[in-house]
DNA sequence: TTGATGAATCACATATTCCCACATATAATC
DNA sequence: GATTATATGTGGGAATATGTGATTCATCAA
């Protein structure tokens, strides 16, 4: 009756191949014709095939998800403008973190970014992005707390008074969060009030909130504002913000963190 | 199961090459050549018939059923590919849903499946699972609501005193849930005591449950226990499971449905 | 730097599978 | 019964997939 061991096509054990991948990260060339019973030079051209269908990164021995670039996400981070920028800022960002902190994240695709670079290390993240919690998953070491709410679906993240009454549960000692817009004078603003309304609260409720913000978000007034300059504590942005807008803002008292730029990073 | 001793004319081998597909994602010439008594050929002229029509894809040596090509999927629905009863059990449970209902859905692969085929029409789904969330993020016409909660990282989803009380903030119309493990004496069991918690919780909170079940989860006993059979009101399972043990569950007040065969579905 | 080790590459052999044209068989229609 | 239309079987050359072994390349540690 049923074949229990049946050969894969050669479709198939690709597919299985990039969905290994997607679970791990990363696959050896080895492990693979051991678990499929072909010979190397078949996986080695199993993974050729598919690194030219970019679907994955070749690597020595192996194979890489391309994770790192995240075209499985559909929407959100892949036509993400400014990539670059939001990865440097995420990377910086980096830095402010430390082990065992309790850390809020918002929906952003600038801290999705920020999400991808998070090593796997002790720390409790609470999210009302969807993304942000998918992607913790193969982190063991990070205790990842979702709010709940009601789904959102041009963001994929959860908002709501009951995402808003799930973060007021907890302490929160660093956020980080991004924007629409930064205005000098009115501040920092977001799409709708929903969003507005919950990115307030996760200023409100951390020890320190650091606002993720490239240069082509100021100067911006977008709907709903979610808060003075002076309710993040640090402003993290890239090179190409003006630099005495930077200074108008420190001395509004906040805190500014210039990413570095690609080249000073790569020679960093 | 029936055998008839007539040669099976090409139509109805085409619905049994589909059934199969159904059952095990992937069918191979040389097999299916040999099942039917026929030749090769004639079998890669049915593959290219079905693939013309879009109902599978061709593959070198086979064909693969369409839905293990989509990597949009969640790695989650895709791997669940070899079990063609889950989705004939979810596709039978569709006809319980109505506009307008409000339903609970748990994280289980099998509920997974009733939320790929769910239509998008007017419906509120809370659930707590993410994969489910994500993938009612583009049926515009239905309402959802995630609860909050613990990252569960093996079965991807939201669990703890976090999601139980979100779920206690709604009146839930209609729950969908499935199970680790089904006993006539013992009833539902899961494979923690959190997963067997919030299992409770649905089936207490929902106006009608619905558990859906295939033949290998009965006679289960898995860790913890969630409910006796009568807590569900509905059981949908598959025509594989005993006949004796379902009239035993009807005798104890549980209504019995069973989901047609991979056939009869495809034919009808 | 220099080996040592494992991996990649390449060329070639082999085995499957596919495709096409043609022959035959079966069913449907008049 | 004759005539289509549809299904099926057959055979050989083409295309694809895989395995093997020799050689070159990459990486890392001493």
């Amino acid at each position: 009756m049923g074949q229990t061991n049946r050969i894969p096509l050669a479709r198939e054990r690709r597919l299985e191949i990039l969905a290994d991948l997607e679970d791990q990260g990363a696959v050896r060339v080895t492990d693979l014709a051991e678990r499929f019973g072909v010979a190397e030079e078949t996986i080695r051209r199993d993974l050729d095939k598919l690194c030219s269908e970019g679907r994955l990164a070749r690597t020595h021995g192996g194979a890489l998800s391309i994770r790192s670039q995240r075209i499985d996400l559909p929407s959100s981070v892949r036509r993400n403008e400014h990539s670059g920028e939001k990865k440097r800022i995420a990377r910086h960002a980096l830095s402010f973190i430390e082990p065992h902190d309790v850390l809020a994240l918002d929906a952003s695709t600038t801290v999705l970014e920020l999400v991808c670079l998070l090593p796997d290390m002790p720390l409790t993240v609470i999210t009302y992005g969807l993304d942000a919690a998918r992607l913790l998953i193969d982190r063991p070491q990070i205790h990842v707390i979702s709010t709940g709410g009601e789904l959102d679906s041009k963001s994929v993240c959860l908002l709501g008074p009951l995402a808003e009454a799930t973060l007021r549960q907890f302490t929160i000692g660093k956020s980080f969060c991004s924007c629409k817009g930064v205005d000098l004078e009115r501040g920092y603003s977001e799409a709708s009030t929903l969003q507005a309304s919950i990115k307030r609260l996760l200023m409100q409720l951390a020890d320190r909130t650091f606002m993720l913000a490239d240069h082509s978000k100021f100067g911006v007034r977008s709907m709903a504002y979610s808060g003075n300059v002076q309710d993040a504590d640090v402003l993290i942005t890239d090179e190409k913000t003006d630099k005495t807008l930077l200074k108008s803002l420190e001395q509004a008292g906040v805190q500014i963190s210039v990413a570095p730029s690609a080249r000073q990073q790569i020679a960093g």
